[in-house]
DNA sequence: TCCGAAGAATTTTTT
DNA sequence: ATTCTTCGGA
């Protein structure tokens, strides 16, 4: 039996709840990843005998993956009874068995890269029959606004309310770029993010069928942070819901809105309660912050005017500790400000320091504060995605598995010819794998293989490796002994000496990453369940940072912090343009953007589980800058 | 093509 | 007062 004597009266409810919608407001700290995964775990062990399964969706890989542990600690083995997955994750899952209702092919390529989704609107724009000299219309430009358009699901077909607000010339261009980016996306067997979401949207709207199917599948739907969700997502998620039973469970605060300008609206949550008539469970005891920083955040987040008059105070639950759990600092400059931080954590224990974040609403901020901490010798790190590997072994490994996966994928040609001039030395122009490739069926990685082998340029180890080790990858898609091979074929490169451009610099992390990343998706489908395919479009959803050094400060933005909680949490540059932001201010006091602001400032706040330190200085970037306003909503400056 | 001056903008990012 | 962009002159 799972253990709920742990859990307050208001958890407990929710955990117990069986059928029909639910929302659950949970505030910060308030345990609402125990409630979901302890809810599942409950109807799991409850229905043994039953083959449904309970679907819970995420917006993000570590918040699944957090999900499974618990969920596996509490049932284990019960795998097979709950899909805990990102939206992007299922949705690539929807369009791999049933994409090609709309021609898509399983083995579809994720656009990840900024830079090649512009190009490939710029081949769009190109081609489309618009007079484009008096428009000027470039990739980079629309690229957002076409975002936007998937992110609002706006179908192919209809007329936009978002174009409908351009200069009239420019509508109908705009509605056509964006169809026929959408067409040429499936037509190339691509698709980026966004749309990844859309085309799901668009089989569960055009096929009905597909609808019914999964709706039989998961009896129960979850969605953890529903406040994030964007309109394509809120209705991938209504098809998922069966109309008669409305068996959706979902977790919010609406006090955590931070991510507006991506589509996040603090509407969709108005309207979801009015979609399906959802029960309404608040959870607001806190068990993370002390006293202090509750008292202060309640009277923070109470100046939002837009705040719905049933939302309730946080209750604190944690007990008062010793020492100063709010303290705040003014100095002259930033660079005083940023010192002081870094003096402040190096005083620290060993132990504690371990436990501090710095947290600022910019990059900007963000960069020059880790700057100084370095240089008083506290290591740190800023957070940043990391979208491709760097390292050349990493990089011919992952170009070798598109290719084989994708055999006339020029791009990936290219990217492995590179990969393997930095390994061997050896240059092969990728325009001759492209034409050698005729002879081999049309398999580059084979007529990359054939071109290395006849040059007689390379060393045993080399040969050995093309000889044994693609073929199997070509003919019969053996990617896991690739992989090892791979590594071998690596490590024994690596013995020999490099100059200052070292392809391996990066190769000891990334390797890490890569089995972290391979272990996490293998947990996440079954093992047996990873194919090419699957691999390399969970690869491509997936941050391939390495996993900071222990001990060091992490440096997060507002918005990468949220979820997480730290012992110590150093919120700087308090200031006016920056925390609220400079756009905000503009908009006025009482704007969507000055409200988000005082969120985002509730959000950082509210990561603190013993102390919080906040900081603002005279001088920021050369500016004279006020007080945030913010610290005297809270009460704490006069 | 490069330089300086004038002018404009100034934020957050998972997947 | 900062940084990036744009535009004109050399």
């Amino acid at each position: 039996m799972i253990d709920l004597s742990t859990l307050n009266d208001r958890q407990l409810e929710a955990v117990k709840w069986q059928e029909g919608p639910l929302l659950v407001l949970a505030g910060p700290g308030s345990g609402k990843t125990k409630v979901l995964t302890s809810r599942i775990a409950r109807i799991i062990e409850e229905s043994a005998s039953e083959h449904f399964r309970i679907i819970a969706l995420t917006f993000t890989n570590k918040a699944a993956a957090e999900m499974r542990q618990r969920i596996e600690a509490l049932v284990p083995g019960s795998g097979n009874r709950a899909l805990l997955t990102t939206f992007h994750s299922f949705a690539g899952d929807l369009l791999r068995q049933h994409g090609h209702l709309i021609g898509l092919k399983p083995d579809f390529t994720i656009i990840t890269q900024e830079g090649e989704r512009i190009a490939f609107l710029d081949e769009v724009i190109e081609k489309s029959q618009f007079d484009n000299d008096t428009m000027h219309l470039t990739g980079e430009r629309l690229l957002p606004l076409i975002n936007r358009m998937l992110e609002n699901d706006v179908s192919a077909g209809s007329v936009s309310r978002m174009v409908m607000t351009l200069p009239e010339n420019q509508q109908e261009p705009i509605q056509a770029i964006y169809r026929a980016y959408r067409a040429h996306l499936v037509a190339s067997n691509s698709l980026d993010f966004p749309a990844l979401i859309a085309e799901s949207v668009r089989i569960f709207r055009e096929k009905p069928a597909v609808c019914k199917q999964i709706r039989r599948v998961y009896k129960f739907v979850c969605v953890d942070e529903f406040q994030d969700t964007n309109l394509s997502q809120y209705h991938l998620l209504t098809h998922l819901v069966d109309q008669e039973r409305k068996n959706l469970f979902v977790v919010a605060d609406d006090d955590q809105i931070i991510y507006q300008w991506n589509g996040a609206s603090p509407e969709r949550l108005t309207k979801l309660r009015t979609d399906f008539g959802m029960g309404l469970i608040q959870l607001p005891a806190n068990y993370r912050c002390p006293p202090a920083v509750i008292e202060i955040a309640n009277k923070l987040i109470a100046h939002n005017s837009a705040r719905s008059a049933e939302k309730q105070n946080l209750q604190a639950l944690k007990p008062v500790s010793d020492g100063d759990a709010v303290r705040v600092h003014r100095f002259g400059t930033f660079d005083q400000e940023a010192a002081w931080v870094a003096a402040d954590i190096a005083a620290r224990d060993e132990k504690e320091r371990g436990r501090c974040v710095v947290l600022a609403r910019t990059r900007k901020a963000l960069e020059s504060a880790l700057e100084r901490l370095t240089a008083q010798g506290v290591p740190a790190y800023l957070a940043m995605r990391k979208d491709e590997f760097v390292s050349a072994p990493m990089r011919f490994l992952h170009a070798a598995l598109r290719l084989a996966n994708n055999p006339q994928d020029r791009e990936q040609a290219r990217r492995l010819s590179k990969a393997f001039y930095a390994l061997e030395g050896l240059q092969i122009d990728p325009a001759n794998v492209s034409s050698a490739s005729e002879a081999f069926d049309g398999n580059a990685l084979r007529a990359f293989a054939h071109i290395a082998l006849s040059r007689g340029e390379i060393g045993n180890n080399t040969a050995a490796f093309i000889r044994d080790s693609i073929p199997p990858l070509t003919d019969k898609l053996e990617f896991r002994s690739f992989m090892q091979a791979t590594f071998s074929w690596a490590e024994l490169l690596q013995d020999s000496s490099y100059g200052t451009d070292n392809p391996f610099a990066e190769y000891v992390d990334e390797k890490l990453t890569w089995s972290d990343l391979t272990a996490e998706i293998e947990g996440q489908f079954g093992s047996e369940n990873v194919t090419l395919n699957v691999l390399l479009q969970e690869l491509d959803m997936r941050s391939k940072a390495p996993a900071p050094a222990k001990g060091s400060v992490p440096c997060f933005t507002i918005h990468a912090s949220k979820g997480m909680e730290f012992g110590h949490v150093y919120l700087m540059a308090m200031v006016e343009d920056q925390l609220p932001s400079w756009a905000a201010v503009k908009k006025g006091p009482d704007s969507r953007e000055m409200q988000e602001e005082r969120r985002n400032c509730f959000v950082a706040i509210t990561r603190t589980e013993d102390s919080l330190t906040m900081t603002y200085s005279q001088r920021v970037f050369g500016w004279n800058k006020e007080p945030s306003r913010f610290l005297r909503e809270m009460a704490l400056i006069g």
